[in-house]
DNA sequence: CGATATCATAAGCGTCCGCTTATATCAATC
DNA sequence: GATTGATATAAGCGGACGCTTATGATATCG
């Protein structure tokens, strides 16, 4: 039961990153909005929705969809882009074990009981 | 009440954009993490902590209060660091609006009433 | 099978980001 | 007021990011 070598906080720590990276982006976020009002949606209307290229809206779906927060299904020749709203679940999830205090988030080991007591 | 320069649905994507650039950085998260345990925090504890270069906790603070994540008060000669739990309400509520479709995001305006209904 | 529509990937480019080192500001203490 | 401690700012650098244009992959239709 020695600590495992990546601690659960750890684990929160990059997945929080990569949702939080992957929704720092003005663009992107129209997107998840245009999801969220529309509903299944493919990626052409996405793209004339939004007002910029396909290539690029393509890339940009691939971050949302690395991080989990959309689904794509082929649909004849069209791509449907599906939010994920289980992916904000977990994202509050995580945030919330963060912001609690009990993640144990620390990189100096040598600080455990030290003079860390501040304040 | 012609449409206002700024919709609301568009300062919550600004500002939806600062608070998630902000929080996407795995520094930034570990600090985020600390001041959540510790409480109000000197800057050299965590940069102490987190095992990283003063100057560089000092920049990823300033990130973090022009986020107005945290707060930051002088001390002394030390300045004490504190979360804003109140910015992640601020946070859900912004997500909230995106998510549930209600926040008009859009671009392209000659889509009203065109080809736009899909699916 | 050829032609067209929808989407993904590749290559290239300017900019911002994360980090380091060096220096400046501000406050306490002698 | 000079020195020491704590923090902020400046300069510089490599790499990732956001975007465009061009090309490739996949599926439908004639």
């Amino acid at each position: 039961m020695t600590i495992p070598r990546t601690t659960a906080g750890e684990r929160d720590l990059r997945r929080l990153r990569t949702l939080y990276r992957a929704l720092g982006d003005e663009t992107r976020l129209r997107m998840i909005g245009l999801m969220a009002e529309l509903g299944p949606v493919p990626v052409k209307t996405l793209s004339a929705r939004v007002g910029l290229s396909q290539p690029l809206i393509s890339w940009h779906l691939r971050i949302l969809r690395l991080a989990a927060l959309i689904d794509t299904k082929r649909q004849g020749r069209e791509v449907i882009c599906k939010l994920r709203l289980a992916a904000f679940e977990e994202l509050h999830e995580a945030e919330a074990r963060l912001v609690s205090g009990t993640a144990g988030i620390d990189l100096a080991p040598s600080s455990a009981g030290s003079e860390a007591t501040n304040v």
